[in-house]
DNA sequence: CTATTATCGTTTGAATTCAAACGTTCGATC
DNA sequence: GATCGAACGTTTGAATTCAAACGATAATAG
């Protein structure tokens, strides 16, 4: 069945029912693909790696970006994973309860908190890690190889036209 | 600065501290940037478009595939979006509750409840979408048309992908 | 026809998310 | 140094999200 690779069936009644509309279509089939690939990627990592750990998405994240950044603050955590900083300390408090990380005033500037892992912590991320990159590995291994440099470039052009966009909106 | 193009500066900081492990580096920049461009997409549209009007990312969809579908079945609503059925009931409660859409149960099957748009729902997204698709247009104007063709064809093989492997999850 | 099983939407409780408001701390200017 | 503005992380309150449990209804089996 070639639909996959022209249009869903979805997208055909949406575009059937838009039609007329001055609607840029390609820019509505980007968007709701992207919107869907990103869900339903969240979604088998969480059912599939993710909830035998007691771990969300958020946290998971979190916790690795911890991992790759060593000490650090927690508006750094926000722009990283492009969330408001409340919502970081809402994932700090709860990844805290559960003895993932911990909390420290900075000693130059009594305002910044500094996040590291614990050693539970530390634990966690690289035991889970692999197999979240396995999942990573079953989407991505839907496309071929060149496909898959192919779509890592483009997004990656988007998440820059972003940037170069707004330059730290995050309050 | 091609890094955009190449890679971005966290990605091979990343890179870097994954080196030495059993890590599919591709299928992690696959999965890295299609999950921070999803986010920067429906934070830009919630704050840009959404906002003024009150809706979320999540109503605003909600109420624009009740717009495309007619009166529709709450657990299609939750097959389309990719969300459980209990958060398709979250949503149609502030939405009814705002009076953009009402419930009404079926004749044929008692369990089923069909769900359609008021008249200020269907007035709502006929001045919001359009608008909406604008943002859409911005964000899929960072990339030049073929390359939009071709995003769209690898984010729709992508989604194909899952629902062949899956089909039919959502509990 | 009755009993079992499956499916529907909802409820419950907990986690995630954010804007806005807040107190604290730092930096800049006078 | 004192004052004003900016930046930090947190709190608050509301919406979103989901797994699990639930009652009601339908479909299937015996």
């Amino acid at each position: 069945m070639p639909i996959q690779e022209d249009f869903s069936r979805a997208e055909l009644e949406v575009m059937r029912r838009v039609s007329g509309l001055p609607i840029d279509e390609l820019a509505l089939s980007v968007a709701s693909n992207l919107w869907r690939a990103s869900q339903l990627f969240k979604q088998k990592l969480e059912r599939e790696v993710l909830r035998e750990h007691s771990l969300s998405f958020s946290s998971f994240s979190t916790l690795f970006i911890i991992w790759i950044w060593g000490p650090i603050e927690t508006r750094d955590i926000a722009k990283s994973q492009a969330v408001s900083k409340a919502t970081v300390t809402s994932l700090l408090i709860t990844l805290e309860k559960h003895g993932l990380v911990k909390r420290k005033a900075a000693k130059s500037d009594k305002r910044l908190v500094l996040v590291e892992l614990t050693s539970a912590g530390r634990t966690m991320v690289e035991w889970v890690f692999p197999k979240f990159n396995q999942g990573e590995a079953d989407v991505a291994g839907i496309l071929t190889e060149p496909e898959q440099l192919e779509l890592a470039r483009l997004l990656r052009k988007v998440v820059a036209g972003f940037q170069i966009s707004f330059e730290e909106v995050t309050a």
